[in-house]
Order: C-alpha cells, then sequence, then structure tokens
DNA sequence: CTTGACTCTGGACCTTGATCAAAGGTCTAG
DNA sequence: CTAGACCTTTGATCAAGGTCCAGAGTCAAG
C-alpha cells in the first residue's frame, strides 16, 4: 500500500512477464491491457499491476482462452458479484471445447495407429495401406 | 486403361471432390495439384485423377496433415521403392504429434477441471479460484 | 558530451488455408 | 441468337496473434 511502485519501462515489464515488447502493444492496442500512464518523454510507464495481468493473459493463454475471451474474463473479474459466476461459465465452456478437441484428436489418433500397424514400410507404393487409405475411392454421388 | 477420361471442368471436378472451386485453383497455386490441361478457351480440363487427388488431400487434412506436410506425401506417393518407407515415417511423426497434443490438452483440462471444481460460482473475485490462479505470483527472477 | 541501449509511432508484413470480387470471356439449352 | 450458368485472371481480404521496420527521440553510464 506504499512505496507506490516504481516506474517500469515497458522492456522491463516485457522481461518480468516473459512477453516480448511489440506483444504488450498490441495488448494494448487490443484493450486487453489498459493505456499505461506516459512520462513526460512519452515512454509508456507502468507498475508491477501491469506485469501480473500480463501473467494472467499468458496464464490464460496457456489454458486455452483465445484473446478475446481473455478480454472478457478481464472484464469479469473486475466485476465484483455476478462476475465470479460468469468466470465459472467461461472456465466450463472452455473446458467442454477442450474436451471435445481431444475427442476429436483421439479419433484421428486411432486411424493414424490403425494405417500404420497395417503398413509394412516397404514395397510397392500401390500396396501401402496409408497411402491407399488415402487414394480409396468414395461412393459415387 | 480406356476410355480417355472425359475432361471435366473445374466446377464439376469441385463437385465430385467436394471442394469448392477456389479451393482447387488455391491448391494448384501452392503446388499440390499438377497445372491441368487448358481446353482452347482457357479452362482447365481435368480427369478423374484429380478427383482423386482431391480426395486424397481431404481424407489427409482430416488426419491433421498440414498442406505442406500433404504436398510431401503425395511426392512420396509416387516415389516407388524408398516412397513407401517414408510415408509411413511421416504418419509415425504425425502420430507422435498428435499424442502431444492429446497430452497438452489433457494437461490444460485437468487444470481447468481443478479451478471450476474450487471455484464456488459466487462471492467476491478476490476469493475465486480460477482468477486467483490466473492472477497468481509467479516465484520472481 | 558521447555512446549505446532503449523507446516512440505508424504501418507493413507474416502464417495458414482459404474465400471473394471485379471485369471479362465461354458454353450450352432452348 | 440469347440468357444464364460457368469459367478466366489478378489481387484483395479474412481470422488470429502477433512480428518487424524506419526514422526519430530519450535515457543512463562513463
Amino acid at each position: 500500500m506504499n512505496t507506490p511502485t516504481p516506474s517500469l519501462t515497458i522492456g522491463t515489464v516485457a522481461k518480468r512477464a516473459g512477453v516480448p515488447i511489440d506483444t504488450i502493444r498490441y495488448y494494448e492496442r487490443e484493450g486487453l491491457l489498459p493505456e499505461p500512464l506516459r512520462r513526460a518523454s512519452g515512454y509508456r510507464s507502468y507498475n508491477e499491476t501491469a506485469v501480473s495481468r500480463l501473467r494472467f493473459i499468458r496464464r490464460a493463454k496457456e489454458l486455452g482462452f483465445t484473446l478475446e475471451e481473455i478480454r472478457d474474463l478481464l472484464a469479469l473479474s473486475s466485476d465484483r458479484r455476478g462476475g465470479v459466476k460468469a468466470v465459472r461459465k467461461r472456465a466450463e465452456q472452455r473446458l467442454a471445447s477442450i474436451e471435445t478437441r481431444i475427442a476429436e484428436l483421439m479419433r484421428i489418433r486411432k486411424g493414424l495407429q490403425q494405417l500404420i500397424q497395417a503398413c509394412p514400410g516397404h514395397g510397392d507404393p500401390e500396396h501401402c495401406p496409408i497411402l491407399r487409405a488415402l487414394a480409396d475411392e468414395e461412393p459415387q454421388a
């Protein structure tokens, strides 16, 4: 509550948050970061809050949220009362879409496994089950 | 082996392969389809081979191959001797990367599940575990 | 004061996989 | 012959999430 967080330059913030400088400016343009104070010289002047916020964004990205969703989460997180419920809902939606994606990938994995298992790894491309599977005719419309 | 496959227009090929016309021209530009013969009028003139090839591409995409990889597969598939081995290798690599991605998503899913479970869905954002998890400090470097 | 590192803005450019538009030429059914 | 469907090209545009650059100004160390 004291030590009025010293002013950090964008480069320092970038290092501390583990994010490239250009990305910080990009996030600012995109409304994920508030416009920072400026020094007389025009340099952006940040405090620790900015670093935290960037880390928040980084983590949310790791959880598969899009920037759009993160913008949303950030807005919700400052909405005392009401916000928490919505935040949980977003997380649940995210979870559902991740589960869908996992299922999809598992289906693809199975297809590949079967093909690889059936492929001798040598011989004529005509007889390679991988190529055949890819090339096989479909019932004509 | 006979019936010298009648010349198909791009629109016909598109319908038969289930791919938009623009996409066919795009694939041609990108080297996934050979340049077709042309009629005197300049119209592209295809045969059934093109339809098969487009279906090949479609299937490979469904298996998660990128166009880049597909270009590669197509080249390999016409390399009698040697090709099959390389094709299987590509399929194995694809499988490995899909497995990596599945593992990643499962890790993310677990993280989200834990957060959702811990979140009461109401109250002060200060105490919402989802927001706290996203915002939490990292060990300082 | 000088040097070198840092920052500013604005806008161009990147990747992937298409998708669309404009302006014109061609083909086919009736 | 004509309408309408289909085809041609070039080039722009999209989504997402940045990345990079030039040219100019600023800051901190020595």
